[in-house]
RNA sequence: GCGGGUGUAGUUCAAUGGCAGAACAUCAGCUUCCCAAGCUGACAGUGCGAGUUCGAUUCUCGUCACCCGCUCCA
């Protein structure tokens, strides 16, 4: 389950590096943020399992995401849409010749390429084409001449059968990317809520992709949630949007806490762009993985008129935008920044993690693991500690939990030492910790702790809600 | 998918072709208990499946999963 120690240590990565990641990989596991998909009947790669802390931090990042872009502004609107889709969409936005690539596999050097792109490069640099195929071709990896398995093709969607007879009318696929079912409902949706560009359609939800190499935790999954933004703008004005919400869509993780040393901006090369792309910059996180230090968090694409332009001659729809000031009729560019969730998820925890030193009561100094969570992330808000099991405090903290429950996420806890409830909760980042002990039976006041500082300070009963309130997002 | 590496309690590690141990964690109890305290007790494991063997966690094969590398681009 944990990678092994021993595994060799490329370079680029450095020993602490790889000890963090393992740190949080481990914390995942032990404290119920991140479990392996069916994991007792030995796992499966496509996906991992969120766990009640995993699915608290994971429904805050969304919340963030989801106030940040359309709750909070009056030119984006959501939408939810479904992950089965007619297939003729995914004929008419390109996935379907994009996403099934003809792989083939050097027989000495084990390299796996693309066979379009070896046949595409030989054009390139002879002029012509190969007359032998593959057989003219020496890998470019290894330099052997020739000697390639045949191609196979390798569809990236993900396929499935809707009603009871498997035939090929009855063949559908898993979204790859929720995008999609913006761009056949923008008429829908522009409609009703009566917007005209510039103006957003957002959707979070789940994507499927036949990725070839799941891997590096949560990183890469075939499962994954994506929160993704369609921006619908009048083409010339697409470079301005773009800068806009690169900007805007970076500033939002320095918001919630990641450090400007762990982000990074890369901008893809044109002849390397996707089939619907203009200009694709991503938003990069310092994840640490082996071979790479940074890797994707985000894309902001411009996708320009693409995806309208195409579902309408497929469709015969006209999805066209008239605009009434010029008289002139066109299809609207979009701006698409598309995060993944549970990338942001990642990032976050790696982001959080932290080890310091903190007192302990034999009068020296232990670890401390802390997440230090944004509040508005952290999975749980307030722990409630009653200094002992005592048949005056238990009764007398758990009212003041269930109080608490209305409003913030909640954990009571009385098993042990308040010095471990302390570290407990600071290993999953809980942001405030109350303890309940015996002088509040008499003074109606607790003691309220914080997780950065250690900082502790009596507060009376009553007072308590509005001093939380006044630290702590709603939820 | 290919190549390389690794699979032992929840976690980190031991050990062994012949009853698999420890620490920490967890749970219960005692202690007016404010930063992983102490004491007592409990739960808990050789990824899965075959083969060789009198006997396999150990050897062999397969499989599954994780890690590293190649192509993925949320």
């Amino acid at each position: 389950m944990s990678p092994h120690p021993l595994a060799d240590t490329p370079a680029g990565r450095s020993p602490m590096a790889q000890d963090r990641i393992d740190a949080v990989v481990n914390l995942c596991k032990r404290r119920g943020f991140v479990f392996p998909c069916s994991e007792i009947y030995g796992g499966t790669r496509s996906a991992w399992d969120y766990g009640p802390l995993g699915v608290e931090l994971k429904e805050n990042v969304r919340r963030q995401w989801w106030r940040a872009m359309v709750q909070t502004r009056d030119d984006v609107v959501g939408l939810d849409s479904a992950v089965i889709l007619a297939p003729q969409v995914w004929e008419a936005s390109g996935h379907l010749n994009a996403f099934v690539d003809p792989l083939t596999e050097c027989l000495h050097c084990h390299h796996r390429f693309r066979e379009d792109q070896l046949i595409e490069a030989y054009e390139n640099k002879k002029g012509r084409a190969p007359e032998g195929g593959l057989a003219d071709i020496t890998c470019p990896n290894c330099g052997t001449k020739g000697q390639f398995t045949a191609s196979r093709a390798f569809n990236g969607l993900l396929s499935t059968h809707l009603g009871p007879v498997q035939d090929e009318s009855s063949l559908h696929y898993l979204r790859p990317e929720t995008a999609q079912g913006i761009f056949i409902n923008y008429a829908n949706v522009a409609g009703t809520a009566r917007k005209k560009p510039p103006f957003g359609i957002a959707q979070v939800g789940k994507s499927f992709r036949n990725e070839i190499t799941p891997g590096n935790f949560i990183f890469r999954t075939r499962e994954f949630e994506q929160m993704e933004m369609e921006f619908f703008i009048e083409p010339s004005t697409d470079e301005q949007w773009f800068e806009y919400w690169l900007q805007t869509r970076w500033d939002w993780y320095l918001d919630l806490g990641l450090s400007p040393d762990n982000l990074r901006r890369y901008e893809h090369a044109t002849e390397k762009l996707s089939h619907y792309s203009k200009r694709t910059v991503d938003i990069e996180y310092r994840f640490r993985f082996g071979g790479s230090e940074f890797a994707e968090l985000e894309g902001v694409a411009n996708r320009t008129d693409f995806d309208l332009k195409t579902h309408s001659a497929h469709s015969g729809v006209d999805l066209s935008y008239f605009d009434q000031e010029s008289g002139e009729r066109w299809f609207p560019y979009v701006i698409e920044p598309a995060a993944g969730l549970t990338r942001a998820v990642l990032a976050f925890l790696l982001e959080a993690y932290d080890e310091d030193e903190a007192p302990n009561a034999k009068g020296g100094v232990d670890k401390r693991t802390v997440m230090r969570f944004d509040k508005r992330l952290a999975p749980v808000k307030v722990a409630v500690l009653p200094l002992s099991r005592n048949a005056d405090l238990t009764p007398k903290a758990k009212d003041l939990a269930a109080e608490l429950r209305q409003r913030w996420n909640v954990e009571f806890d009385d098993a042990g030492a308040i010095g471990r409830r302390y570290r407990r909760q600071d290993e999953i980042g809980t942001p405030y910790a109350i303890t309940v002990d015996f002088d509040t039976l008499q003074d109606q006041a607790v003691t309220v702790r914080e997780r950065d500082t250690m900082e502790q300070q009596r507060i009376s009963l009553d007072a308590v809600i509005p001093w939380l309130a006044a630290r702590l997002p709603a939820g």
